[in-house]
DNA sequence: CAAACTGTATTATCTGTATTAGTACAGTTG
DNA sequence: CAACTGTACTAATACAGATAATACAGTTTG
């Protein structure tokens, strides 16, 4: 299995916080494939959390392409991917980095700096085998 | 000078897009150390927003460290940076970079494209000299 | 089949936050 | 002094996140 924390106060909306989490886990490899999710009335006994909250999480999971759900059987995690267009994808994928890297940069970060957390991040994940330069 | 846009339809909390705009603009080089920024009232008016909406945006940018805050005089872009721990600033940059890489994984893109938004994103900005590898 | 699980939908309520509005005060500048 | 700056309040509104409780619909399994 994988592991779910939730900080109510942290700010960020918790529904945010659990799709995340299993983004992450996906991400990671933790999770793969066709692999089965909590339940929603399951996972929100064991964070403590509304089930309209996990239902939530679930359905922004399903939006952005991570995982589908099957009434009466559950939630799984999926194959392909986005829904998303080419030019969507990569508009989405600017505006991401160039967020965090103008964050990072009144962090105080340089170049090269901000490359190396960029690689540390990369070598967590488990990207599809096939891809290109690595 | 520089040029300010908000959408107040786009999710994002008018404060944080004008903060945000406001670092980019600083990162950029669009606005330099000493440089002031429209009155709080001034931009109230350009934007069609509430006064205490821009003294919100300008009150994170001065917790952020990218401005300072002169009764009767204005405000002002900083020289230095981020009152914050060097541990606590890099917490930040691995959690900001972790956050926009699971996400582009996510969108499907691998290493190599992801590393090419970075050099991108990173290219746009002009990082303080002297810095270390580029 | 039937029981026990799954997700789905609905309604209501509470809370915090973002935004607007208006007013007043305090420091700076020319 | 006059005209600008930021600062500080209070109040009202709107919306989003989260909770609660209930009911319905599809799947799995003993």
């Amino acid at each position: 299995m994988f592991h779910l924390r939730v900080d109510p106060a942290s700010g960020e909306p918790i529904f945010e916080q659990i799709a995340f989490q299993v983004k992450g886990a996906v991400a990671r490899g933790e999770l793969a494939a066709g692999d089965k999710l909590p339940s929603v009335r399951e996972l929100a006994r064991d964070l403590v959390v509304n089930p309209n909250t996990v239902v939530r999480a679930y359905q922004t999971l399903e939006q952005d392409g991570v995982i589908i759900r099957r009434q009466g059987a559950g939630c799984f995690v999926r194959e392909g991917g986005t829904n998303l267009s080419e030019v969507a994808r990569s508009r989405e994928l600017d505006e991401l980095v160039r967020r965090a890297v103008t964050e990072s940069f009144h962090l105080g970060f340089g170049p090269g700096e901000i490359r190396k957390a960029v690689d540390r991040a990369v070598r967590e994940l488990r990207f599809p085998r096939g891809g290109k330069k690595s």
